[in-house]
DNA sequence: TCCCTATTGTG
DNA sequence: ACAATAGGG
């Protein structure tokens, strides 16, 4: 009997417990293992072209891996699942278990379209299953040092072995399905390509990444986002490779990881902060909208708030398809506290470009930033854009790499063109920070 | 994972 | 002037 493995956030071969199931279930009934990739309609219509395009990448590497027996079939889930399972008379299907309200209800349905076909998931995204850890008192966590502390707590296992002899079925396939043209820079997917960023990190900057990963002008970060959101790489992997490691950086490393499975913990117990703010801390009359915000919003998009750092980390996004992780902070304080509008609609926009766009940790660091979670940023904690660049962008690299037209002005400076005068083809600033920060702090005044 | 203002101390 | 600090949104 066959048994088959189906790939959703899991597109690696190393440290996958769930095709470790798949394939020691197929032995045991003398069986093949059907690696199966869904192209999903309705995925492929949501997610933004520059992820579609990695994710097809992702994929061409997955294939080669396999070597040429990856099995990818378009249609809906609940209807191609059950066919193909008749197809090669599998008796299960294995997955890592998803964790998200789509991912959740999808799974539901199709276990209920397998019938006698079981559907089986074993282990998940991450390094300790969201739902797992409770309070004391058997109540979720709400806030975010306590998880942490129980998480490290509990600990984890160690990473799975490589599947053992897996014999692969060969089964007719659509083929990888074309990536849009995604007119954007994207780095090398696939497993292998995520090892060897994972290692370089590791000996090169992980030792400076306490201080490092702020600075949006070096490579400081570990740029693991896009592998951890497909599952190249699985989190048990890297904190087995962090254990060996000594420096204050390894802590701090593990704490954004905590960060990432305390999001996916909030959105498990919560499935509507996916669209709705967790606690509501201004009226709702203090949105702005009509023509005005629109614009306002387009300009925010197209890195043309006037505002150097702003706009060089938005323009990134549109270029890379990603954006460093403190200019996100500033951008989404810029769009809710300066411009008033929802977080909502700037999550949307970088689910729609991010390559690394996740929904537990977009939604939920947006709803950090806009104040909204259950452990935010208090709403009056407003970034100043300038004084955020001067700090963390003190050489204005970053800038000048992102805003060609402010390449003239050298050093700091950049963060405020407007004192040495704004350049031809920069715009101004769209409104001023000092005068919106007050709009939003009245606006909480009022939301007390 | 903020930043502004007022106040006090220092020269 | 400027630095350090407290208090507050």
């Amino acid at each position: 009997m066959a048994s088959v493995h189906w790939f959703r956030r899991d597109l690696r071969l190393a440290d996958n417990p769930a095709l470790v199931a798949a394939v020691d279930r197929a032995r045991a009934d003398d069986g093949l293992v059907v690696p199966l990739f869904v192209v999903d309609p309705a995925l492929w219509r949501t997610a933004g072209a520059p992820r579609l395009a990695y994710l097809a990448a992702s994929l061409r590497a997955l294939d080669d891996e396999l070597g040429g027996r990856l099995v990818v079939r378009t249609g809906r889930a609940t209807d191609v699942l059950p066919a193909v399972a008749r197809e090669v008379e599998a008796r299960s299907v294995h997955v890592t278990a998803a964790t998200e309200p789509y991912g959740r209800r999808r799974d539901e349905a199709v276990a209920h379209a397998l019938g006698d076909v079981e559907l089986v998931p074993t282990g998940s995204p991450y390094a300790v299953a969201p739902g797992r850890l409770t309070t004391g008192s058997g109540t979720p966590f709400q806030v975010f040092t306590p998880f942490r502390n129980a998480w490290l707590d509990h600990g984890w296992s160690a990473p799975a072995p490589l599947p053992h002899t897996p014999r692969w079925a060969q089964v007719p396939t659509d083929g990888v399905p074309d990536g849009p043209d995604a007119e954007v820079d994207l780095p090398a997917a696939g497993e292998r390509a995520a090892h060897d960023r994972w290692h370089r990190f590791l000996d090169d900057a992980l030792d400076e990444y306490g201080t490092e990963r702020d600075r949006p002008d070096v490579e400081g970060t570990s740029s693991m986002s896009i592998p951890l959101k497909f599952g190249e790489l699985h989190p048990r992997t890297l904190l087995a490779d962090l254990a060996q490691r000594q420096g204050a950086s390894v802590a701090t490393f593990r704490s954004e990881l905590a960060w990432r499975e305390f999001h996916a913990d909030v959105l498990w117990h919560h499935p509507s902060a996916r669209t709705r703010s967790l606690r509501v801390v201004v009226p709702e009359d203090s949105w702005a909208h009509g023509a005005a915000a629109d614009e306002a919003f387009v300009a925010w998009t197209q890195g043309r708030t006037g505002y150097p750092l702003v706009d060089a980390g938005m323009r990134q996004l549109l270029a890379t398809g990603w954006m460093h992780n403190r200019v996100r902070m500033v951008v989404a304080s810029f769009l809710v506290k300066d411009l008033h509008q929802r977080w909502q609609r700037g999550a949307d926009h970088f689910m729609a470009w991010l390559v690394d766009g996740d929904v537990p940790q977009n939604q939920l660091n947006w709803q950090w930033v806009a104040g909204t979670g259950r452990d935010a940023a208090p709403y009056f904690r407003v970034f100043n854009p300038v004084l955020q660049g001067e700090k963390f962008d003190p050489d204005g690299d970053y800038v000048r790499r992102w805003v060609p037209e402010l390449r003239g002005i050298a050093g700091k400076a950049v963060h405020q063109p407007w004192r040495v005068g704004t350049p031809e083809g920069y715009p101004e600033r769209i409104v001023d920070h000092k005068a919106e920060r007050e709009v939003a702090l009245e606006a909480y005044g009022r939301g007390r």
